[in-house]
RNA sequence: GGCCCCAUCGUCUAGCCCGGCCUAGGACGCCGCCCUCUCAAGGCGGAAACGGCGGUUCGAAUCCGCCUGGGGCCA
């Protein structure tokens, strides 16, 4: 592609960026990387009932969270009114669109009445030749040809043909004043020089009447490229039943960026049977001929996956800087966790504590957030310990063994996980047990449950002083 | 209602454009086994799909038509 490319994201701001936004954001962005082009973002905020500043600050900061960042300052089509007044005036000069002065409830009442009928609800145009009176607010309309064809030719879908017949003289500008959607669009695309439009599906049908727009202006045509939505389970369009969509509350789940990414790529788009890229390779793969058409389906599971891949891959030092705001929603303080840290680094240990929980937690987590509550115990007593858990393992012979333990576990010189493991090996060897007959009951006296990181790592990180303490109340508690 | 898009394992997809290499490949999830202090992770193995009907062709997942089913746009 010789021509420098130039692409945007158009997001309305009446919510969350929701993942369907965040994957159009995507394709755009590594449309324009791939090509060494340019990447846009501009609000479609001309909906002022509609349009908050909460939601632009929500969608610039899930982009910059997803690391898509963008070449130019955001445009705000508010801003840019005059604009598209200037090409109004123009449309009318040249005679290509009209001023037409039926009021929205005449309009309304027609279509209801045509629709009753059996017709199909499309402007008469009865105002084409009207000189409205002065005084007298009109809306403006765009002047379409009942002949022919306009042909969409679209990037992912191939030729899209529409037969001119369907279109009506639609409205550009609001007797408000407020251009609408298709003209607005346009008139920005083409301003602003964008030379692929990548957006959702659900424009590809008001694409011919933004065709005729261009043509009444013209302006050159960009390319287009409508790529299929993302569903809910139900196969019915995502929304906010479909539970967390909004790409904020997933990194307040605890997803990280990179796995986001990953699985919203590939969520339309393939390269052979890679699952895994970098972002560097997603830049050098990406191919917009290549996203497919078939609409896609939020697979909440393998995103799941690939959040714990990347949860495993990640550097521990910044997903331990990360995991304090988890702790925090899970109800412990920076400075437990300072203290404890402080605690663990007096010890002499080579890894902070942070590195330390994440590295022996990691991996039986799918999000921070699932982490921060599996290692909630490390400071915290178990609130919930697990009936059944207590019942199975924590037994009178296992609790005449765990005193034991207890008494000399005081005594043990080094509360690290290779000298506890030795201990009680021994232990185990002397008594003639099973490892299991013993590190499930202490398992479950320290955590509350029977499912932990190796409970060695899991002592080590609690510390001696916990450890005896918990052993000491579970016993207590259960009168061995 | 009219118009438009879409249709391969439960899900994401490869293959489809340029029919034979497809007894349809990979991944998630699921099931089993191994490893093992529990759970994970990891390894190995398994079940699992071309929506239906016609047509074209020596041959169709691949091309064409219809039907069905989903989605969207217009209000």
């Amino acid at each position: 592609m010789s021509e420098q490319v130039r692409v945007r994201f158009a997001p309305s701001p009446t919510g969350y960026l929701h993942v369907g936004g965040a994957r159009t954001a995507l394709y755009n962005w590594l449309f324009a990387r791939h090509h060494g082009g340019t990447f846009l973002l501009r609000i479609e905020d001309t909906d002022v009932g509609r349009s908050t500043e909460e939601s632009v600050e929500a969608i610039t900061e899930s982009l910059q969270w997803l690391g898509l960042d963008w070449d130019e300052s955001p445009y705000r089509q508010a801003h840019r009114l005059s604009l598209y007044q200037e090409h109004a005036e123009r449309l009318l000069e040249t005679g290509k669109a009209y001023r037409c002065v039926c009021t929205p409830e005449e309009l309304e009442e027609r279509r209801r009445a045509a629709l009753s009928a059996g017709r199909s609800p499309r402007y008469d145009g009865r105002c084409r030749e009207v000189q409205p009176e002065p005084g007298k607010s009109w809306a403006l309309r765009l002047r379409v040809g009942d002949a022919g064809v306009t042909v969409v030719e679209d990037l992912i879908h191939g030729k899209v043909r529409f037969d001119n017949a369907e279109l009506d003289d639609f409205i550009l500008v609001r007797s408000d004043g407020v251009p609408t959607y298709n003209f607005a669009v346009v008139v920005d695309d083409a301003d602003m020089q964008v030379t692929h439009v990548i957006r959702g599906d659900d424009h590809l049908s008001n694409t011919p009447k933004q065709i005729q727009v261009y043509h009444a202006l013209e302006f050159p045509l960009p390319r287009f490229a409508h790529i299929p939505m993302i569903l809910g389970p139900d196969r019915t369009r995502l929304s906010k039943r479909h539970g967390a969509t909004s790409v904020l509350a997933y990194r307040e789940l605890g997803y990280l960026p990179e796995a986001m990414v990953n699985y919203l790529v590939r969520l339309g788009w393939s390269h052979g049977d890679q699952e895994i890229f970098r972002r560097e390779e997603l830049i050098r793969y990406f191919d917009i001929t290549r996203v497919g058409d078939t609409p896609a389906i939020f697979d909440q599971a393998k995103f799941d996956w690939l959040n714990a891949h990347y949860l495993r891959e990640a550097d521990p030092k910044r997903l331990a800087d990360l995991l304090v705001s988890f702790y925090r929603q899970a109800g412990i303080s920076p400075e437990e966790i300072e203290a404890k840290a402080v605690r663990w680094s007096s010890l002499g240990r080579t890894e902070t504590f942070g590195e330390a929980v994440i590295h022996t937690f990691r991996e039986r987590a799918k999000t921070l957030g699932e982490l921060a509550r599996a290692s909630h115990f490390l400071f915290r007593v178990p609130v919930d310990y697990d009936v059944q858990a207590v019942e199975k393992h924590l037994r009178p012979e296992a609790l005449r063994h765990l005193r034991e333990l207890h008494d000399r576990l005081k005594s043990i010189r080094s509360f690290d996980a290779p000298t506890l493991e030795k201990f009680y090996r021994d232990f185990v060897a002397e008594k003639g047990l099973k490892l299991g007959d013993v590190a499930q009951p202490t398992r479950v006296a320290l955590t509350g449950r029977t499912v932990s990181p190796p409970v060695f790592l899991v002592m080590e990180l609690a510390g001696r002083e916990i450890c005896l303490e918990r052993l000491g109340t579970a016993l207590d508690r259960l009168h061995a």
